[in-house]
DNA sequence: CTGAAAGCGCTTACAG
DNA sequence: CTGAAAGCGCTTACAG
């Protein structure tokens, strides 16, 4: 069996409520014993039970991780990933364990959800996606669960710690930057505009454009089910793009894959830049100018005023911005047209 | 507070041993009592105290993951998140929690894994990577700590749970689908053999090459630091390849580049082949063969093995293949020179 | 500054 | 088939 409290309080010959705030550094017990106590811990390899904490503590040092729902193309974005990474970073700091959360549908979602907050298995929760109407938002919301976003809640906006970037600020410093370049008409590429990310970041991108001057053209931007032919189409009209922005890195291979097919060689026949610079940006060729979103951060940050918030239930709901900054490659070049 | 099993126990009009016992199903509760403790149950929306299940019990329902040492390339690659999904997705249907563990060296690594287990925080680990002289593993091994491990092991191999794929077989596999399209000169680029994955693979090709009648040359093997200089005197040799064996879909990618930029347009100078058939090989152009490993299913067998040894101590130790199989894509056509 | 005792919410021999 | 009681390993008023 492994060593307990009651082990350590007989051979420092002190009582276990004694061993107990000593694990708890409680200023109420003398130094002297402190040391007692602590040789005898390490000369044990104690370490306080989990579990036990927890049931008296009534709180679980956990905190969970909800996914979309699971499909392999959202798992293979490394997105998700790095966001976790930065969670864990955080969570081992703070000495608290993460349960990931997945499931096929919502219902499916939900009844985990709230079998592990009954369950008393988590402490709260990070929600790694952020869509209108989420059953899960408002079981949290209703039961008062501790629960952050990363991106951009579409419900108690207000009154939910997020954390995000700043994704007009984004789509118009790109813009910016092309138009820095020489570039006048630029296309947005891949924006899945139903989802906030995307939308900010388009209307970022045309508040630059007006503020340039240029007019916006709603038809130059493209969803992300864009077909070659929409892409041809896009570069047969009277006054083609000379740049394109790119809603996804994850996007920005297959676009490549078209243009070439097209007879575009990059960049010179057209400017890119695409969002979120995951490793695949520089394996691109060419390599890819792309806007650092910092997801690790975004993970970490998350954690961070979660578990804040789960310590200390009076803090204060926060909204966080991550700040971006855009990586110069090769694959956007001024304009020569 | 929480609904607890007194509650439940009080408005069933029964004691708490026998909410207990329901909650367990044992047989020797009265269907007649189940159904009125049951009833009661979900009319409060009861759920079992976690922490307290874990303290009577001994037993977490949880499981560590255990990462290789964090650095951002690595966590990069969607084999990690893919693998982590199969082992959710096992955890979810028995119950279990995960937590996943990463550090920053391996001393780090081996004290949060030891603190994890004197804490009683988890009922078994998952390792998603296998090096020599590992001191967690060693850890493991000598305190009886249920573990599985995603690969080969190099320590205690007869006696450790393990999934994997047929690496000989695969490479063997990936050879001979060459072989029989016509190639008779093809190298192996990216192979970091010291890594038994690749060194399997490798070995496996070989073999494939020696029956074929072909003969193996060692220069033939490029490991994954290659540079564009190596890969041009590959090709200048005075028997180039005509086929590309690539150790990992993720080294694709910059290999195209570098053919690119060589002026060898794919697939007519070169078939390329190559291993994990990530969805980034649907991406490229030409959309690339690879062998699919069934990553999810590597996670999800690992997470099965464990928790059935977990629950069953006498569980004898598996070695569990996991199939693998060659998806045909454009990359690779016959052999005309 | 320290200890004895009750309690957190379960499980499980033991008794009937 | 069911219940009363002890126990899992901690924490925390309460008393001194």
């Amino acid at each position: 069996m492994a060593v307990t409290i009651k082990d350590i309080a007989k051979r420092a010959n002190v009582a276990t409520s004694t061993v107990s705030r000593v694990i708890q550094d409680s200023p109420k017990i003398s130094e002297a014993t402190k040391a007692r106590v602590r040789k005898e811990m390490k000369a044990l390899g104690y370490e306080p039970n989990f579990s036990a904490q927890s049931l008296a503590n009534k709180m679980t040092q956990s905190i969970g991780i909800i996914m979309p729902e699971a499909d392999v193309a959202v798992f293979q974005n490394p997105f998700f990933l790095e966001s976790i990474r930065g969670i864990s970073d955080l969570a081992n700091e703070k000495n608290f364990t993460m349960a990931i959360v997945t499931a096929r549908t919502d219902e499916e979602l939900l009844v985990r959800v709230k079998m592990m907050t009954r369950a008393n298995r988590v402490d709260g929760f990070i929600v790694l996606y952020s869509k209108p109407e989420d059953p899960v938002i408002d079981y949290f919301h209703n039961e008062k669960i501790p629960y952050t976003v990363i991106g951009k809640p579409q419900q108690y906006v207000s009154e939910t710690t997020h954390v995000d970037n700043d994704n007009f600020q984004a789509g118009k410093d790109v813009a910016q930057y092309l138009i820095q370049l020489g570039h006048d008409s630029i296309a947005y590429v891949g924006a899945d505009v139903s989802r906030t990310v995307h939308k900010e970041r388009v209307r970022g991108y045309q508040a630059a454009l007006e503020e340039a001057n240029i007019s916006v053209d709603e038809t130059f931007i493209l969803d992300p089910n864009f077909s070659i032919t929409d892409l041809e189409s896009l570069f047969h009209r009277s006054i083609p793009p000379t740049a394109l922005i790119v809603g996804d890195d994850m996007h920005a291979l297959p676009l490549q894959t078209m243009l070439s097919q097209l007879g575009f060689s990059l960049p010179e026949a057209c400017s890119l830049v695409s969002f979120n610079n995951l490793s695949l940006a520089e394996m691109l060729n060419p390599p890819l100018t792309s806007v650092d979103i910092d997801i690790f951060k975004l993970g970490y940050q998350a954690a961070k005023s979660l578990i804040e918030k789960i310590l200390d239930p009076k803090e204060m709901t926060k909204h966080i911005i991550v700040p971006h900054r855009i990586v110069e490659r090769a694959s956007s070049i001024r304009n020569s047209r």
